[in-house]
DNA sequence: CCCGGCGCTGACAACGTTGTCCAGGGGCTA
DNA sequence: TAGCCCCTGGACAACGTTGTCAGCGCCGGG
């Protein structure tokens, strides 16, 4: 091979971003039309295969490689869906992209994800980023609640699901996990366990599972006839400072709680890690978490869990995005994926006798 | 003469559903020129606030969005840099993840990430389609190990920097982690607790990361003049059967082995459990992973690990990638960041006094 | 031998934006 | 008051691709 550099230096002043040969400079060295090696790189008919040898040679040899930019603009659709988390980096929401990916990929689509820090302007900045990138649809854990700003980008056509938590101010798809019943269901297990003085320990209360965990927490106290004392629960942050200090409040305090109820994963991890630096005490506390993690069943005890499968979540919220896509209309759904209750042993610890 | 066309639609009120408002539609509602409008969504000087005025209005009553797919074709930089990694859902690369996308929104760049299953051929799929989205750059974990594919693509001013592992058959920017010398360290470290009988459970040896490991397991063993039964040595896919099946096999040897080397996180999980499942010897096995994880020091006894700071790898790479972006020249590095050896428990247990 | 039709090919416009360049007007200075 | 410059605004081309449509040659049938 003989050939040098694809398409000649320009001689502009300013370095362009590589310059790249172009269907243009593959039709020229192939001595055919435009249109022809657009047909090429697409694989629609109509050209000899003599023809298309030639237009292939030239793209090898001069390293062609189409320009998506150029074809969304002319196609208006870019085969690309936007995904917004709170933090890529969550254990949680890995499976869930994961999922998200693999529904995206299964129908040819990219996936274009940023993390919002659970900060509701980067998310709307993040979101509109991504709008204007003219993505197809977007899957969004929301960090604000007041989506209003997306009003006229799903009226232009941009397919749109909420996932893990509802849109606010807006209509819109919802994929949910039963957050209410799951955590209703760890805390009646406690209960049925012979606690009584039982902690809560979630996240920021506006958050919406935040906001339900904590509504099941107080049904199920209420079912059993159990008064709650303003002690017992502790909404915030859940960076392990915040959280530690609250563990500790509530197990020191002159009616210690008997048993903790952690409102997600990091509150859960943090907790194991509060309770394993206290001196034992004679009876252990007993603790359930939301969220299932790794390794929760080779801690000793095992941790008890509410699981909720972030795949699963993923995945649907991403088929129902497809369905949209593919011209399902219909009023926006509100899907709820039900909890499972993992007895591992430390939701099982009795309370103290005394008690 | 031609009416078809949905862009010059008459009648402004009615827009048809996936049909955006454009500059054109804001000047032609503003009053003003289309360049002007340009102007103002771009924060140009040279527009008078008056007109200023008028322009937003429009914008906002048109529900406009700039077209960033015209805008990429225009200016030829797409301040997007795509991502492809192993799995997003797996522990080590969320972490890593988070923190690319963190130095790319500090460049004002958006992510677009893919993960390869470890398929080389998918690597290369998702590899081209992010070029021909025509990316300003790539951050890769290769799956592959010829890489000439992106000759062209980089010779086109596509930056590129390899991380974990290094690329193959061309000579890019590379990021890696000490994986020899933490090997290495890990198994000196058994060694110096008196083990003889040491098993290594690997990744796939054609994994530089997993060859590395191996060579720094071998330097080790080697220094300390012993010698390394076959049977010790253990190398395929992390998927549980099969590490399981071997760790078995190694510990219900004739002459066991006394301790276990995990090659990464998904092993060393595995391994952990498998121990955890044995009726309890009289004399535990020791164990050393690669990659430090959650929960590790909680366990017991406490998991020591060899522990690499993903999101520094991450970070790392997204930093020499933007280098580059930035016009930084040069040959291409190679950066090896080191491991650290966290002692916990695991892997100062003695191998049993008989031995 | 001629004509219609068909299969292949290429010229051209359009997608929505930005860079270039020029026109017009108002203010300031001489 | 005239001239000049700056400040604002707009017309136009170009980015690389795809859809439309027309032309050209070839083949078979009349």
């Amino acid at each position: 091979m003989t050939d040098t550099a694809p398409g000649t230096a320009s001689r502009t002043p300013t370095r362009r971003y590589g310059t790249r040969p172009t269907m243009k400079d593959v039709a020229a060295r192939a001595g055919v039309g435009l249109k022809t090696v657009s047909r090429v790189v697409n694989g629609e008919p109509g050209v000899t295969p003599d023809t298309e040898r030639r237009v292939q040679e030239a793209i090898t040899a001069l390293g062609f490689r189409r320009n998506d930019s150029a074809r969304i603009l002319r196609k208006g659709r870019t085969a690309s869906i936007g995904l917004v988390l709170e933090d890529l980096a969550d254990p949680f929401y890995g499976p869930l992209s994961r999922a998200v990916e693999e529904v995206a990929r299964a129908h040819g689509a990219l996936l274009i994800n940023g993390s919002s820090a659970e900060d509701p302007e980067r998310e709307q900045e993040l979101v509109l980023a991504l709008c204007a990138r003219r993505v197809d649809g977007l899957v969004i854990i929301p960090a604000g609640h007041d989506h209003r700003y997306l009003a006229p980008e799903m009226a232009a056509g941009v397919a749109t699901v909420f996932v893990d938590r509802p849109a606010g101010r807006i209509d819109a798809d919802a994929v949910l996990a039963d957050s209410f019943g799951g955590s209703h269901d760890a805390v009646a297990h406690l209960i049925a366990h012979g606690h009584r003085r039982i902690g809560f320990l979630g996240d920021l209360p506006g958050i919406h599972t935040a906001a339900e965990r904590l509504r099941g927490y107080h049904a199920a106290m209420s079912e059993a006839g159990l008064p709650v004392h303003d002690a017992w629960v502790s909404l915030g942050p859940t960076d392990p400072e915040r959280v530690r200090a609250a563990a500790t409040t509530m197990l020191d305090a002159a009616e210690p709680v008997t048993a903790l109820f952690a409102g997600n994963n990091r509150v859960t991890v943090t907790v194991v890690r509060v309770l394993a630096e206290r001196p034992a005490p004679a009876t252990p506390v007993a603790l359930i978490g939301f969220d299932d993690f790794e390794l929760a069943d080779l801690l000793s005890p095992g941790i008890t869990v509410i699981a909720q499968d972030s795949a699963q979540l993923g995945r649907t919220a991403a088929d129902l995005l497809f369905r949209r896509l593919d011209g399902a209309g219909g009023d926006p759904r509100r899907v709820v994926l039900p909890t499972r209750l993992i007895p591992r042993g430390s939701g099982e610890l009795p309370p103290p006798a005394t008690s």
